[in-house]
DNA sequence: TGTCAACTGTCAGTTGCTGACATTAGCCTC
DNA sequence: GAGGCTAATGTCAGCAACTGACAGTTGACA
C-alpha cells in the first residue's frame, strides 16, 4: 500500500483536487496576509477567497499560522537533502555552509511550482516584521536545529546526548543564519542572490568573531 | 516627574497595592500554569484565584504569555547590568561569558523577592516544554540579543549596522545558551548550580566545535 | 471635604479554534 | 451503471483569548 511516486503520486481526481484547494489556500493567504497584514486578516476572508468554509482551512492547517510556513517546509526539507549529500569527510561546519549555499541555489524552482518567487519573498518579509510569526518561526527553526544536529553527530559518529558539539555548533550557526535572514528582511535587495550572498558573508565571519580579540586580532 | 528610586519607589498606598496585584497575578498564574499546565489554565481561573476581574488581568499584562515572563524580565535585566559593568579591555565573548556566569550568582535573590524559586525553576521548565511559550520565549530572546549586540559595538566602538561581527557573535552565543537551557530542563538537576555549569560547559565548547575538524583536531 | 484621576468591574463583541453531526462527492464492486 | 463505502466538506454550537466602551469606586491632593 505504499506510495508508488512520492513526489508525484497524483492518482485520484480526489486528489488532484484536494492538492489545488490546499495550495489554493496557501496562495490565497499569503496573498492577503502580504497585501494588508497577518492580523488583519481573519481566516474567514481566506476561506472565503478560495470558496470554502472556514473549517475546511482547519482540516488543511491545524492554526493560522501554519499556512504560512508550508513553503517554508519545502525549503528545509531541501537543505535537510542537501546536507545529507555532503561528502563525509569534510567537516561540520563546512558541510553545513555547503548545504545552505547549494540550497538557495535551486530552491527557487521548487518554490515556483507552488506559488510566485517573489510571494514566498514578500512572506518572508512579513514574517520578520511580524511578532506572532516571529516566534513561529523560531520555534519552527529549533525543531529543525535538532534534526541538523542529529545528522551531523551521525557523520561524526557522535551521540548528541553525550558530546554537545553538535548541538553547540548548530545552535550557533541558525543562530547566524537567523541574523542573516533578518538583515536582509530589513535592506533593500529583495533578490535570491542577495540573502545566498549574505548568508555566505555571515558564516565567513563567525570563526573571527568567536576566535579573536577584534582590536588586536589575537586569540583568547 | 521621573521617579525617585526606580528600585524601590512604593510611595502612595495606590502603588503598593498595584505591586500587589501585580505580584498576586504572577504568582497564581505561574502556581496554576506549573500544576494544571499552562493550556489548561483560564485567564478567568486565574483572576479569580486573585479575585480580580479578568479584565484586570488584562491591565497588567497585554496577554496570557506576558505574565509567564514577568520574573525573566529581570533576569534579563540583571545579566545586562552585569555586562555593562564588565572590564572594557576584555575579548567580546570572555565579557558575555563572565556576565552570565556571574549573573546566575546572584539571580537567586532577585527572584526570590517575587516568587519562590522553585517555583520560577518550574516555570522554566514548563516553559521548554510548552510549545507557545517556547516560540514566545525564543521571540523575547531574540530582543535582548539585539540589546546585547548594540552593547558589544558599543564597547569596541563598532556600528552594528556596518560591521556584522557583534550581531554574528551575540547569535551564536544566545544560541549555545538557548541549548544549554533546553538540555537543563530536559534533565534532573533541578538546581541554579546546575544550569550555571552546564552554561559554563557549553560556552568552552563553542570555539572547539567551530574551529576544528572534530576527528583530526585540525583547524579548517 | 470635595474634586480629579487612576484603577477596576461589567458587558458586549470579534476572532481563532474545536467537536459533533449531517451532507456531498469520488471511488470501487458487482 | 446502480448502489454502497468512505473521505472531504459544510453547518452549527461553543469555548477561550482578547478588546473597546462605559460606569462605578477609591486613593491622591488641594
Amino acid at each position: 500500500m505504499a506510495e508508488p511516486t512520492p513526489q508525484t503520486p497524483p492518482t485520484g481526481l480526489r486528489e488532484r483536487k484536494k492538492q489545488r484547494t490546499r495550495d489554493a489556500l496557501i496562495r490565497a493567504a499569503l496573498e492577503l496576509f502580504t497585501e494588508r497584514g497577518y492580523e488583519a486578516t481573519t481566516i474567514d476572508e481566506i476561506a472565503e477567497a478560495v470558496d470554502v468554509s472556514q473549517r475546511t482551512f482547519f482540516r488543511y492547517f491545524a492554526n493560522k499560522q501554519d499556512v504560512v510556513f508550508a513553503v517554508q517546509d519545502m525549503v528545509e526539507a531541501r537543505f535537510l537533502q542537501e546536507l545529507r549529500a555532503r561528502p563525509a569527510d569534510e567537516p561540520p561546519l563546512s558541510a553545513l555552509r555547503g548545504a545552505v549555499l547549494t540550497a538557495w541555489d535551486d530552491i527557487g524552482d521548487a518554490i515556483a511550482s507552488v506559488i510566485p518567487v517573489d510571494l514566498h519573498m514578500r512572506a518572508f518579509r512579513m514574517i520578520e516584521s511580524t511578532p506572532a510569526l516571529i516566534a513561529a518561526h523560531l520555534r519552527r527553526s529549533t525543531e529543525l536545529e535538532e534534526q541538523i544536529a542529529e545528522l551531523i553527530a551521525r557523520r561524526e559518529g557522535l551521540d548528541v546526548d553525550v558530546d554537545p558539539r553538535p548541538r553547540v555548533l548548530v545552535a550557533a550557526f541558525s543562530g547566524v543564519m537567523r541574523v542573516a535572514g533578518k538583515v536582509w528582511g530589513e535592506g533593500h535587495d529583495c533578490s535570491v542572490a542577495g540573502i545566498r550572498e549574505l548568508t555566505r558573508s555571515y558564516l565567513d565571519h563567525m570563526g573571527p568573531a568567536i576566535e579573536t580579540d577584534w582590536r588586536t586580532g589575537r586569540n583568547h
